[in-house]
DNA sequence: GTCTATATCACGATAGAC
DNA sequence: GTCTATCGTGATATAGAC
């Protein structure tokens, strides 16, 4: 493979029938995310996922068409997972507490589900050649949603002035980095829980930034 | 390659003797480089290396004796230029602009040397095989140092309180945010350079975030 | 020092029996 | 649906001529 994105027919793999399909389908997918989160994409092998998933290659191989079909339908699978906190911030509600409880809700991402993150990661370092289209279609326009709430929010003095895009990706680059660096954080830390503490810097934080005048 | 930990002798190249010897090495890293920040360690092919570098394949592994050893060499290489903006901070200057210019600095590298911080970033992701050493020693080293400098500013009250690591975590986290997930942050800006605008959002962040009361 | 040619092997994917 | 066996490709690394 010498470029992922030029590829002639990226063919799904087909729905689901029966009980045991679904299962294994399962059972193949828990086993990638296990496996690409650990040494990416192009490092994991068919072979250490059939091993992980409990299946020989070939039958993996009878469940999804190929390593990049379990790829990019794990890819998807996340990415909901990974955007609902931000479809779950309240336009409604109180400007500084909705961003508090989004920051702590991907926060939480970060510590329950360190390799969704990872394989995200993963994916935007090398260009994003599976989900670039996502990113620029769904996410981009849920960021611009959001970032029109926090002008307004701002605009009203319930909120410091801030650049609202930006502030997205604060929040995205603080909690990310305590999953997707760990094994630096941990380093650093001398192994110790890194979490407690980053919780309550990233309120202090953003308080700090955002309580309005 | 099972595992890359798991290996009998690492043994590096020896050093250069002649010039022609110093400018291929250099050449060489140069290339890979650019090869490893664009796929990472497994998906780069000496090919592409020794292609971008111009040499052939037998000749780049006669002055790097395996791929393995070119990315060593260039983890450890990188690793000075990386840390260096956090040993130029000034333990006897004014805290707040000691801090906003080592921000200022970390945001110079990842607009300027991207390519640096994915390899660096791609090597954390993995878990750190090669240089995980380097972290628990002279990193932990240079920031718990860093870290009572901050706690003595926060004493004095010339500092807001704040946790002296997770401080130093969150400019790492941002700053390098703009580097490593470039694609994500140019799909959400719809294409346009984040790093003016980048700049200023951060240097207002640090200052409501760490301006004493 | 640099090249061509090649050994060797791992990996993704397929064939075909059951 | 699942297995054993295997094919074809591409990658790291080496041999050996020049």
């Amino acid at each position: 493979m010498t470029k992922r994105s030029a590829q002639a027919p990226p063919r799904d793999a087909t729905p689901p029938r029966t009980r045991i399909q679904k299962r294994n389908r399962e059972l193949i997918l828990e086993a990638a995310l296990e496996v690409f989160s650990q040494t990416g994409y192009r490092g994991a092998t068919l072979d250490q996922i059939a091993a992980e998933a409990g299946l020989s290659k070939p039958n993996l191989l009878y469940y999804y068409p190929s390593k990049e079909a379990i790829h990019r339908e794990l890819l998807h699978g996340l990415l909901d997972t990974w955007l609902d906190p931000l479809k779950a911030l309240d336009h409604g509600g109180e400007p500084l507490d909705e961003i508090l409880e989004y920051v702590r809700r991907k926060l939480q991402l970060a510590r329950d589900f360190p390799r969704e993150s990872r394989i995200f990661a993963n994916e935007i370092l090398q260009g994003a050649p599976t989900i670039l289209p996502d990113l620029e279609g769904d996410l981009k326009t849920l960021v611009d949603r959001t970032a029109q709430t926090i002008n307004h929010w701002v605009k009203a003095d319930r909120l410091a002035p801030v650049d609202p895009v930006h502030l997205i990706f604060s929040i995205w680059a603080l909690t990310q980095h305590y999953a997707d660096f760990e094994v630096q954080v941990r380093a650093v830390n001398g192994g110790a829980d890194p979490f407690p503490a980053a919780e309550q810097h990233l309120e202090t934080l953003f308080r700090r930034m955002l309580s309005p005048a």
